[in-house]
DNA sequence: GTCTATAGCGCGATAGAC
DNA sequence: GTCTATCGCGCTATAGAC
């Protein structure tokens, strides 16, 4: 198989290996069987765990932030980015079995545990998915479709952390309807339906 | 010593450990080498991890209880009584090095590692935390000082995903006074404030 | 109740053949 | 690029002396 390839499948089983299960419990081995090479194979395209770890990261980020940059340059109305944008968590917690967060989320419970460069990629995903969210919310303000006091930095980030740890909470809780009926609430909070 | 003390002191340690780092990166030797005595000590008390983990969640659970217990028990404005149970998840942060999240908070991330005993534990604390802030939300909404738009059970259980977040977030950014800011703004958007 | 010693396993990582 | 084989380590857990 092409290397490219084979790289990209390691990066997908070894995310949804850390989606699902976090970054310590995950192991060469469990990615070598999910696909269908040796662990010293494994070896060869990502020499240490924390090399996969960070392509693991930054593929994430930049598949991430691009989706989230489509739906902030759309012609939507704020209300309906900010839903879609929500969705994208939403996406996360049908996949497969029901059973996985965000990446990062994720990550950021194991956070002292990893190296520092990939502690350093948690904390930039943070900090761009708060921009995003700064953005849609001024745009929203700007035209009179949000409507709450205070201020709309915190705001973002009520918002993010709001969706990570709901991420944790509804996988835990099986019941996966209930992460829409919180991303509605949070619209009305916002003044916004 | 005596048994009970070192038992206790064990608690403490893990419970410190994990919320630290981690169940699945926590072990019996960092145990040992906080408390001072061996690993077979330890495992004569906690004769298997998942023993260990069980205690620490049922004893942070009944203290968490007992201190949210006397918040709504008081005769405090509702408004005081959320931010005083905010302040608990704030305290946490505060702790220590400022690498501490929620003890629940770290096990939802991961939970499909642990033994479905303990996940037990954690999802009934998640349960028992949102069931107290509907309590609180109530009681500021039959009071009318919170006034928001929606449902109260949706907006407790928002709630809870935004503190159980924001540690996790506020805690990999280092800055802790956002934590307050969020707190704060979440006060606002009840129209509490 | 605590200790030393060790079993038994899974892990990340490497060497070297093909 | 993938393989077999193996190293060395840390882990959970147990046996048995004190």
């Amino acid at each position: 198989m092409k290397t490219e390839d084979t790289k990209s499948k390691i990066l997908d089983v070894a995310q949804d290996l850390i989606q699902r299960i976090g970054v310590n419990a995950m192991s060469y081995h469990h990615i070598s069987e999910a696909v269908g090479i040796r662990k010293a194979s494994i070896h060869h395209h990502f020499p240490r765990k924390e090399d996969l770890l960070e392509e693991v990261l930054k593929r994430y980020q930049l598949g991430f932030t691009k989706i989230v940059d489509q739906i902030i340059d759309s012609d939507l109305s704020p209300t309906t980015k900010l839903r879609r944008y929500m969705e994208l968590f939403e996406a996360t917690l049908q996949e497969g079995n029901h059973d996985k967060a965000c990446l990062c989320g994720m990550l950021g419970a194991e956070l002292t545990t990893i190296g520092s460069s990939s502690a350093g990629l948690v904390k930039s995903f943070y900090k761009e998915n708060e921009d995003k969210i700064v953005q849609i919310l001024k745009q929203g303000v700007e035209q009179g479709v949000f409507k709450f006091p205070g201020d709309v930095k915190l705001t973002a980030k009520m918002i993010f952390s709001f969706l990570e740890g709901g991420l944790l909470i509804v996988r835990a809780q099986g019941n996966l309807k209930q992460f829409r009926g919180m991303m509605n609430q949070c619209l009305k909070l916002l003044g916004a339906v």
